[in-house]
Parts: C-alpha cells; structure tokens; sequence
DNA sequence: GATGAATGAGGCTTCATTCAT
DNA sequence: CATGAATGAAGCCTCATTCAT
C-alpha cells in the first residue's frame, strides 16, 4: 500500500506512451534513450528511475501488448455458446482488437513485433496460455464428434496452424490485413468439416515430392 | 564490358557466403564490417567496392534466400499431377527445403528472417510470385469443382492462409518445427474436402463478437 | 549548545558504520550515495545533513581507523618496562590489532587503504605521532648505549624503515600477513643488536653501484 | 616480420606517454580516454586500435614500470662482487633508479602506485621474480656464515622486511624519499651484523604484550 | 528535519563509413 | 585494386549532488 510505487507506475506509464507515441511518429522502434527522454520532457538519468535498462522498458512494452488479448480468451472460455461458434469468436474478437491496433499505426504494430522478437519469453507465455484455452474449446467440440480419427493434441496443433494469420500478429502483418472475419468463418467451417483422420479411400492427398 | 565486373560479382559472393559463415558461427545477425572484412580476408575499405553499404549486403542476401524455392515451384507448375497433390507438394518441396535448412542451422536460419525484416521489399516480391504460381493451381482445382461458390482470389487468400506454417519461414519458426508432411496432408485435405462457401443451412459459423 | 548536534553526530556515526558494513559486504570501496542511503535507511540527499560531500565521509573513516592505535601508543609509553621490550612491544601490540582487523576482513582492510591514499593528511598525522612516540623509546634506548655512533633523528628513520611491515597497513597487506610476532622480535634484536655507526675496519658495505 | 605490428607498437607506446604526460600535468591516474586522445592529437575511437580497453592500458603502462628494474637484477646477480656489497647494490641501485622517477614527478609516480593496485598481478609477478633473486644472494651469504641458526626462508622474509622502504615503492613514496643510500647501508649492515637465531642468553626481546 | 524527484556532466565503447595513398 | 588509418556520431548508463516541499 505504499505510495512510492504508484508515482514510479505513473512514470512507468508514461514512458511507455511515450515510447509508442514516438514509434508512431517514427516508425519502427529505433528510439533511444535520449529521444525517449526529452520527448517524455525528463532527463535521461531520471528515466531510469523508472527502468533499470532500455530492455526492460521493451519487456514492460512487450508485455503489456497482451493484456487486452489474454482478457478476452478467459472471458470467452467460460461463455456458452455453439463450440464451432465459440472457436470462431476466440479468434475473431482478438483479430478485432489486432486489427483495431494494425489500422490505427501500422508501424506501431511493427515496432511491436521487433519488441517481441527480443523479448520472446513474453511472447511465449502468452502464446501457451492461447494455446491451453484453444485446446479445451477443441476438446469440447470432439466430444461433439468432430475431428474424428484425431488425437486432441494433433487437433490443437492444426487448428492452431491453420489460422495463424488471424492469432499471429506477425502473419496478419505479413498478409498485409488481408484476415478478415469472413475468411475466418470459412476456415473456421473448412476445420470443422474438412478435418479428420483419411479416411484411406477417397483422393486424398500421395506423395509427389520428387522435384 | 570490362573484366572488372567479374570479379565483383566474385567478391560479393565471397562476402555473402562469409557473411553466412559468420552467422553461422556466432549465431544472429551481429557481425559488423570489420568481422566481415577480418574473415573475408580483405580490408574493411575494400567491402565497400563489393557493397555500397552493410543494408546493400542485407538485401543481396535476402536475396538469394529464395532462390532455390523459386526454382522449385516454377518447374512444379508444369508438371502433369492430380491437382490435389500438385497443391501438397506445391507446399512440401518447399517445406522440406526450409525444414533441411533451419535443422541445419536454426541460428542461421533466424538470422534471415531479421534480414527479410530488414528488406521487406524483397520477401514481397517472392510472396506474390508464389501466390501467382498457387493461383494457377487452385484454378485448375476450381476447373474440376472444388472451393464450389467461391471466387479464385479468395480461394487464393484462404489457402495461403491456412497454410502459413508451412510456406512462411517466420511461422515455421514460431510453431517451432511442428509443420511436417503429416499435418500438411491433413490440411490439404481439409482444404479440399471443407473449404467452399456456406451452403446456409447447416452448422455454420454465426456471429458471436459481442465479447 | 543546541541538541541537533549530537543527532548529527550519531547519524555520521551510523553512516560510517553502514559504510563499513557495506564495504564488509561487497569488498572495495564501491558503494554510491544511493547505496549507502539505502543501507542506512534514509534518503541519499539526507546523507548530506551529516556529511558535506562523500569525501567528508571518507575522510571521516580514515581517521576512526586510528582511533585504537593512537590510544595503544599513549598507554605504552607511560609503562615501565625494559628498553627493548618496549620497543617491541610498541609494534607488536598494534600488529596484532591489525592482524586481527586484516584476518576479520580483508577486504575491509584493503578497502580502507584505498581511502588513506585519497585522504593521504589523515595518515600523516598518525604516523608523524607514532614516530613521535617511538623517538621517546629510542632516546631511552640511546641512554643505555644501543645505536652508538648515531643520532636520534637516524636512528628513528632507520627504525622506521626496518619496521614497516609491523606498523604500515600497507606494507603488511602486501606481504601478505607474513609479519609475526617471532619475526618482529628477530628484526628487533638485529636493530639493537646491529644497528651502529660504521665502525670504519670490519666488513662493512662499500659502493658498488656502477650498474 | 609483419609491419603492422610497428605501426600498432608505436601507437601504443605514444599513448602511454601522453597518459604519463597527462599525469604529470594534472596529477593522479583521472585521465579519460577522452583526454588522453585529445592530448595524443587522435579521435576517442582511435584510441581503441591500439589499446583494446582503458584497463588494457593501465596493464601496459602498469607492466613498462617494471621493465628497467628487471634488467638490473638480472645483472646483479651475475656480477662477482662480496656477498654483502652485492646485497646492498641490489637494493640501491634499483632504489637509484627509483628515487630519480619520484624527484622527476612524484605525482607521476604516484599515479602508477595507483595503477599498480588497478594490476596487482604485474606487481605480483616482479615481486616474486625479485625475491628469487634476493634468495640466491642470501644463500650466497648463508654460505658464508652469516644469519646463523635461521633458515634461508626465513632470511629471505626478514631481509624483503627489513628493506621494503628501499624496494617497495609504496613504501618509499610514504616515507617521503627519507629512504637513502646511507641509511641503506646501515641497514644492510644491521642485517649481516645483527641478524640470527637467538641465542637465549642475551638481552633478546620478551613479551610484553599485555596492554 | 527529511524526502523524493530530478539532473547534468561525463564515462566507456561501438561501428559504419571515408579517404589518402 | 586495395589498404590502413582514422573518424564522428551516437548509444547506454552512472552518480554525486541539488532543491522544492
């Protein structure tokens, strides 16, 4: 309950807005410290009263990128409605939020992907816990009998790969905007329709690798 | 027409492969001009008849990152397969290429992705030949009834989509190994036997957002 | 007359004592301001009430370091024993106080020889009173014939010199503790045994410094 | 037989001279590379070809100080002259040597007491070289019936004692240069006079410890 | 009497790049 | 053609010290 670390949060706070208001400026996360510090009107000394490094500020960034998106998947786990229709919105409202974030300043959005490619570890917690959330949502949907012939972990890992471009930030970057809802309900449809073990005697898919 | 030219190109290749070498051995992208010199055997100076600057090496070796995938798709086009497997090796050949390289060497392998992250230009100029080429396959897919009520670009946009983690090297990465042939049948499959538009009465996804 | 001054007094003391206990914890004299602020539980610019400046402080430490040897050199020159055992003595009761604080911590020592060199005034004015006390012994000494030949003044330098690594801090630290009591007593004996004028006949030591 | 080397030798051995030069102006081992490249006419970063950090220097000019000492033991001791004037040249004529370095600048010479506590391992080193060297001249001695009863270690520890004003530079430099050839020789002559075993019945020290 | 906040000056080091030879 | 030498600009970080409250 001390008050100390309320002001050090504030400046926290406005460090990191500070931070993403210059990338937004800028462009890509090439800040340093100096700019940082005369744009959030402080000298650089005292900008580290409120990060030991320049490292730990972008892991503070990085981490916070998550926050709204980790709230979503737990609020949505527990709501009930259609599996097939709770699949779909576990990704789309977070393609909403990242979406929202993509239009606003593209290049903001970029800054952050080199944020996580330094700090991946933040990355990697968020991504397991999407991962765990994903996996109850499926595992209800083979109860229903869907992806027959499928373990729960294959599933996952499908699933997960097939919709990259609607969870991974840097995919949905890369197609340049082109995820959309409505291209998500498709494959969303085309999983659960499409996907199960071969079934050995339809034209599924034989090796051609020879080049 | 001088002779001069030659060994230009001689020395730029020189440089990239020890550049290669370099990243090879430490790991990540972190050699500067005087590494790169020092195990090139030649003067710092002397690089800089070879590139015109550190970011016109990066480019050269974006560059030649996608050689060898070009090759393999452009001669794959012309080859007489069923359509479903021509789809699937269009992706495996590919996949089996970049999977051999990031085994080879994983830091390597990362350090490209930064460089693609450098010099965008050039991975968008090979994403969209590929797409080209994934269209004229899908076409011929269409031709024989498959995606029924959907229109070629967006059949298109959803299969490159759907199949990220086996064409895009930084989601290849990301999931860490886990796109393998297996997976990749299994996706084709899906992709075939669910993707079309919604035929409006069954189980089909409904909006959900409202978070 | 007011009362502050003693509060004054017994925060110097606790900032000398925090200092140690710093300097005890870490080695070397590395601590900041900040550190020593934070130890102490008070703020860094509250450590300026007590100390105008860090040297202040280390000029402080520097002189507490004698407090105890000073007070050994009064007592002993007031006793009533023999001569050379009080010539011994007189090293050898403060050797073992130096010992002692040296095998306590070591670091602590060496780090308190760092701050003599930077306050060089505080250790003058010890040593100019130890040598001060030790003439009076040597006088005594002269009295019952020793050191024949020579005047006080010499004999006090010679003296001196030969004793350092029983009574310089420095000197002991870097012979790394091999000054014992039993050597002391060898080294005492040759000085009243040997320590003359030269007598002009016997072997005595010609030049031979031509390199 | 490579050239470069030269260039690089003379590089450093300028910037030890303009570091030496800077002491002496100023006094004390403050300099920053800052200084000591403006003094020495080149650019901060410059400073780095030759020296690869601001300790790599100090360990060089630390190691230099050392380099004309050597040489006059390694001569010394080759020399046929009687043991006790060998003895005595061997502690004066480095102390010679000495001396002129601290009248030239005693700021100078205390600035690489400084440095010597930065590389206590080059002074650990010409230490060891020169008590190997005392030690042949001891036994030589020894030999001759001098220091009966002790043992040559022993000697050898009492000896290095009894002189470190005259070869300590530490210690010559806090004794304020009141080290001098006379009072060597009497030194040097208490030693080979008074130095031995006690012999129980004389006036020999007793304890008189007790404060 | 005591604090938290803030600063300014400076420290070391790195590196792409240039240029005279 | 190739080099060695040199640079300048910048980057991150540290710390004693001050000052309004």
């Amino acid at each position: 309950m001390s008050r100390p670390q309320t002001d050090i949060e504030a400046g926290r706070e406005k460090l990191v807005e500070t931070a993403e208001q210059i990338i937004r400026e800028r462009g890509a996360i090439t800040f340093t410290i100096a700019d940082l510090a005369a744009e959030a009107g402080m000298s650089q000394s005292n900008v580290y009263r409120f990060f030991a490094s320049k490292d730990a500020l972008a892991e503070e960034m990085a981490g916070r990128w998550f926050a709204d998106k980790t709230a979503i998947m737990e609020k949505l786990v527990e709501e009930d409605i259609p599996v097939r229709e709770k699949l779909y919105a576990f990704f789309a409202r977070r393609l909403a939020v990242m979406q929202q974030r993509f239009d606003e300043n593209p290049e903001l959005f970029a800054a952050y992907m080199e944020l996580g490619d330094l700090h991946f570890e933040v990355i990697r917690g968020y991504v397991d816990l999407a991962d765990h959330y994903m996996a109850i949502i499926l595992a209800e949907a083979m109860e229903e009998g869907y992806f027959r012939g499928l373990e729960l972990d294959m599933v996952v890992s499908l699933v997960n790969m097939m919709v990259q471009p609607f969870c991974n930030p840097r995919v949905m970057m890369m197609l340049n905007r082109a995820a959309d809802e409505e291209k998500l309900r498709l494959i969303i449809d085309a999983i659960f329709d499409g996907l199960h073990a071969p079934s050995g005697q339809t034209g599924e898919t034989e090796l051609h690798l020879a080049g």
